[in-house]
RNA sequence: UGCCCGAUAGUAUAAUGGUAGUACGACAGAUUUUGGUUCUGUUUGUCUAGGUUCGAAUCCUGGUCGGGCAACCA
């Protein structure tokens, strides 16, 4: 028997090798931490994978905690989306936790932190202390407060929680080392005071927690075992460190690993809202956002996603995914799942001239062709006008051109061989029609013809046709890294959008439902639109199918 | 030019001192009533210079390159 053991990524090493040793008695437990300021996006999904596929494989849990220690960017409305996406993704977990749960305790721990004199409250502005930490190169001068008693420390502090300075008068900082090479240990930062009303707390409290005095000590009050968080916060890892010593509290250990990058997007929040607020997208979901709810809205299955992040894999390496792969991933699940129609996008008339004009039949078609029995089938009516797709005709075929030409048959799918032997111009020189001969013994299924095809073209009835809006997406840059542009919002791609106002479909896609993925045969797969309406059907085209024609034809 | 992190095919990711493997991509072929799917095959890689060792992608030293760090953001 082959050994197929599957190699572990670093972090599944860590936790192997803790509870091998027993550490914390084998018990595992992660979060996943996000701040309420703006939706998920595909690299937190690799966050949410990694964190709960840890806690999944070894039995442990994992807790969401909203990380809100700076009200005036978090609302609700984030936490509910970040809430239903994680859901979404297929994720439960075991508690749901928020940082400012913690205000009380993390005020005791600043109050404690001071007493031992390792904390001290400093009057100056933020550019005194800013220049007072020096530069990596040169250490940093203390500032005329450092040196207060532990008695004037304690009492200012309770004086900015209880609302006696404006914003930005004091703030309470470590006391740590101003030469310190790494230069988040010179005095960091612990409280600010900020007036500002907090989603949760209210008006409660006018100081704030910094995010380095507030994760690393919630994550030891939730008794965390593994704190998995991105490569910037490796400079932090001493200084988490160092609170837990001098707080003595549980130790939570902080392991960091190389962030997602996609090509042909960008990943920050900052400029995702930027892309929301400034109109080049219609909103957080739209389908060509990397957010969550936009790959939702797009057609991409949990599924998929998941799957997703578990190929790119883990490491301590920056590293650029190629979207090609995610977009692997979807077909992939697609394939297996969409059920197949029939839609013509870019139609000119195709007549069989020799099919009775009052003549109509209906055919069928399996639903499934990846699954046994085909999960059912449809009815498909045909008649002598059909809608086919323009980029099916050539009057000029090239080499190796298996679709339809003068004097070139085609099947048509789940229906009957044609020839062409004719077709009309318009005055632009466009064609309009094009006219072909059926083989009525050609019938799919019972084909006594003997005739063979190279191609099979997908169709609908004209009369029968239904009307629908399709939109078509392109990817939203057209630079392979819009981040490293100093302007990223130039290399947007004009044509990340087309909306094809009236496309032709199979009467059964008036049955589609919501949610779930349509292979358009040979166009690729669909899904129904958020704001699609019975009255006013709209599809969101997921991903095209491979394409080797187009390559193909491109050559030379 | 202070500190920290990293460097394996085009892109990712394994090999934990002992045959450099896997996925995606690319290329070629087979199958196909979707130029889809599926199947088969091919191609391409250890940043560099030394050292340790019977043996180095792996350990050590120097260098090069890339990234991060001096927000009252997280």
């Amino acid at each position: 028997m082959v050994n197929e053991e599957k190699s572990l990524n670093f972090l599944e090493e860590i936790v192997e090798e803790d509870i091998h040793t027993g550490k914390h008695g084998g018990r595992v437990l992660t979060r996943f931490p996000p701040e309420p300021n703006g939706y998920l996006h595909i690299g937190h999904a690799k966050s949410i994978v990694l964190n709960f596929g840890l806690a999944q494989k070894y039995g442990g849990k994992t807790n969401l905690r909203f990380d809100d220690t700076n009200p005036v960017t978090e609302e609700t409305e984030y936490v509910e989306s970040i809430k239903n996406d994680i859901k979404w993704l297929g994720f439960q977990w075991a508690e749901e936790l928020y940082t400012s749960d913690y205000f009380d305790t993390l005020y005791g721990y600043a109050v404690k932190l001071i007493e031992k004199g390792l904390a001290y409250v400093d009057d100056s502005t933020s550019e005194e202390i800013a220049a007072s930490k020096g530069t990596p190169t040169e250490s940093g001068k203390p500032t005329p407060y450092r040196d207060r008693s532990t008695e004037e420390n304690l009492r200012l502090f309770e004086a900015m929680r209880d609302g006696k300075y404006p914003d930005g008068a004091k703030v309470l900082r470590a006391k740590i080392d101003l030469a310190n090479p790494n230069m988040h240990l010179r005095d960091p930062l612990l409280y600010r005071i900020k007036h500002a009303h907090h989603h949760r707390t209210g008006n409660n409290w006018c100081i704030y927690p910094m995010y380095d005095f507030a994760h690393g000590q919630s994550d030891s009050i939730e008794q965390i075992t593994h704190s998995v968080c991105t490569l910037e916060f490796v400079p932090h890892r001493p200084l988490y460190d160092w609170l837990i010593e001098q707080l003595e509290i549980f130790p939570s250990r902080q392991y960091e690993f190389a962030r997602l990058n996609l090509n042909y997007t960008v990943m920050s929040k900052r400029k995702l809202l930027q892309l929301v607020n400034e109109r080049y997208v219609e909103s957080w979901d739209d389908p060509r956002m990397p957010t969550i709810s936009g790959l939702r809205r797009r057609g991409y299955t949990p599924a998929s996603i998941r799957n997703f992040c578990e190929r790119i894999g883990v490491a301590k390496r920056e590293n650029i995914i190629d979207v090609g792969l995610l977009e692997f991933c979807i077909r992939e699940d697609l394939n297996k799942t969409a059920w197949r129609r029939m839609a013509v996008l870019d139609p000119i008339k195709l007549i069989i001239t020799n099919y009775p004009e009052d003549n109509q039949e209906i055919l069928v078609g399996e639903n499934n062709p990846e699954v046994e029995g085909g999960e059912g089938e449809r009815d498909i009516p045909f008649s002598r006008e059909l809608w086919i797709e323009r980029e099916d005709f050539m009057e000029i075929p090239p080499k190796k051109f298996f679709r339809l030409a003068p004097g070139l048959m085609v099947r048509l799918k789940h229906a009957y061989i044609v020839k062409c032997e004719d077709f009309v111009k318009d005055t632009a020189g466009n064609v309009t029609e094009v006219h072909c001969v059926y083989i009525p013994e050609s019938k799919s299924g019972e084909d006594t013809s003997g005739i063979k095809v190279k191609g099979t073209i997908h169709w609908v009835s004209v009369p029968h046709a239904k009307t629908v809006e399709v939109r078509l997406y392109d990817r939203l840059f057209n630079v392979e890294n819009p981040a490293a542009d100093e302007n990223f919002k130039t290399t947007i791609n004009p044509d990340s959008l087309q909306i094809i106002e009236n496309a032709y479909i199979e009467p059964d896609l008036l049955n589609a439902v919501p949610g779930k993925g349509y292979q358009f045969i040979r166009k690729g797969y669909f899904t129904l639109d958020t704001k699609s309406t019975p009255e006013n059907p709209v599809f969101n085209r997921t991903v095209t199918l491979r394409d080797t024609w187009a390559k193909e034809s491109q050559k030379d």
